[in-house]
DNA sequence: ATATAATTGAGATTGAGTCGCAATTACATT
DNA sequence: AATGTAATTGCGACTCAATCTCAATTATAT
């Protein structure tokens, strides 16, 4: 089993959750999307493996994914909520272009390490952090010109 | 003329848009709220200055104010937009507690100086940047033990 | 004063996300 | 293996922030 079943199987039996054939399924079509995703991606990919998965089952599904520590919500734009899986440590945050929209991922440990500070004085406990950066890319800030 | 009215006229007469009550209204409305307010909480100070302003105005004069750099979106949460004044300089980024949802808000000019350093070799323009960290607030921690 | 393009309010519409419910099902206990 | 039961499912209805439509109105240039 791999390990993200392994560690969503144990996540529901903490909490009383049952292990279903759907939520197994957008477990595995979570893991099969590169990049961000939203709920109707989801929901698509879940569909493509298994046509009886309904659209409500992927949004009850999501949360726990979240609580699972599986995928996390990396932004809201569009009135969209986007999530992207969680790798082992590999945290980044985002560029995001007004004009064309165009994601750019980094990363920057200094950063990390910069909001756990941060969070000291105020007795703050952090468990995640989103950070997005808008501005212009490259190619739109010479098309402006 | 306040220096916001001042530059809110500017930026419509720019961009050819008319100057009407209900914009300076509404403007005025966002600039007696303290702290943060989604659209409806507009709306409501709109009212109160001047019945007639409806939610669609509000709706509509929002993005001119974002981009006429006198209110700025914070942060999206419980599916309602946040916006709150800007005040020259005064930037600042937010703490979430995810049990209680109390807002703590702060400011870091190495965050700031960090961020505009991460955006240079993507060369990328940075305009600006939402930092929330999301945890649990000193309350909350002695609530759970 | 007039022309005209932008703006308005009211109400309809959209669409992401949630909820209620009856039918189904995972799993613990026999 | 059969049973009990509480969790889960799919479906469709619902919520509600945000957007759109449209006829009437209005700010500004001429």
């Amino acid at each position: 089993m791999p390990e993200a079943e392994k560690r969503f199987t144990k996540y529901l039996c903490e909490h009383q959750y049952k292990l279903t054939p759907q939520r197994k399924v957008i477990l595995q079509a979570a893991r099969e999307i590169k990049g961000h995703f939203n709920a109707d991606k989801l929901y698509d990919e879940s569909s493509t493996l298994d046509k009886s998965v309904s659209r409500a089952s992927v949004y009850r599904t999501i949360p726990l994914l979240v609580e699972a520590g599986l995928i996390m919500e990396t932004m809201r734009s569009q009135s969209k909520t986007s999530y992207e899986n969680v790798f082992k440590g590999l945290y980044h945050d985002h560029l995001i272009c007004a004009t064309c929209g165009k994601i750019i991922e980094f990363r920057n440990d200094e950063l990390m390490r910069l909001q756990n500070k941060i969070c000291k004085p105020f007795n703050f406990k952090p468990t995640e952090h989103m950070t997005a950066i808008k501005g212009y890319c490259k190619k739109c800030q010479s098309k402006k010109n």
